[in-house]
DNA sequence: CTGCTATATGCGCTAGAGCGCATATAGAAG
DNA sequence: CTTCTATATGCGCTCTAGCGCATATAGCAG
């Protein structure tokens, strides 16, 4: 029972969550801590860490530490490819769909390094 | 609430079940009827018939009437290209895994066409 | 050591997706 | 009309994924 489709579906729906998929559009332009990534989502940070936990148990991002920090980063640039693709099907079923709204950087509450240098970049001006 | 992510993720998770990735995978090689997915996935045709309605729902694929029978077949080139992205990624994290084997035609006990004429071609030995 | 912060984990609850099974619709044929 | 077949739909049950919330771990500072 657990031949290769299972593989498939666990990759699947993986990345079957509005959270997972904001996060690795995230990842796709750089990579993140998770404090960047919960202000970012505006979630509760436990969430952001279970919904990491399953993207890095399907090998869809990988992390890295450093200090007391964890930073995740995209496994695979296929990753960003299928998020790609299906911003693509999706802006084509409906045009209206106002996808790209990635906060590139800073985010308020953010300690994380990347946030800091942006928020001095920008003069303390935050979104969001 | 309802923005354009939730228009990402209703994709997504249409994707991510194990028979929808088989259906897209044979589609991916060309349309096929109900009756054809039934027989290859070996289900009810109750949940094929179901599968079929979240693809189609999703945008995923789209059909076409011809007497009794429909005929599905992928709404855009990029499904495909999505499915194929999601082999490779699950092929690397574990290279044993063979996945290949859609079986081309003819399916044991399907009355569409397409598998009547491979039947003939192959001289009524049928795969599976 | 203590305390502080970033991240991870555990747990009960609940909404939703699939399944099994019965049944409905649609088109062809007699 | 009736019947047969291909496909679709409805319904109850169960099982899992996410959520809310509390708590645990890990690294740094003092």
């Amino acid at each position: 029972m657990a031949d290769a489709y299972d593989a498939l579906q666990d990759l699947a729906q993986a990345l079957a969550h509005r959270s997972r998929l904001r996060i690795l559009e995230v990842l796709a332009r750089d990579e993140a801590c998770v404090c960047h990534l919960t202000a970012v989502l505006g979630e509760a940070q436990s969430h952001v860490s279970q919904h990491l936990r399953v993207l890095r148990e399907a090998s869809l991002v990988v992390d890295r530490r450093e200090g007391v920090m964890v930073y995740y980063r995209l496994a695979d640039v296929r990753v960003a490819a299928i998020v790609a693709l299906l911003k693509d099907l999706a802006r084509q079923a409906d045009p209206s769909l106002e996808l790209p709204p990635v906060p590139t950087a800073p985010v308020a509450g953010c300690p994380c390094p990347h946030c800091a240098a942006a928020r001095d970049r920008v003069g303390e001006s935050c979104s969001q």
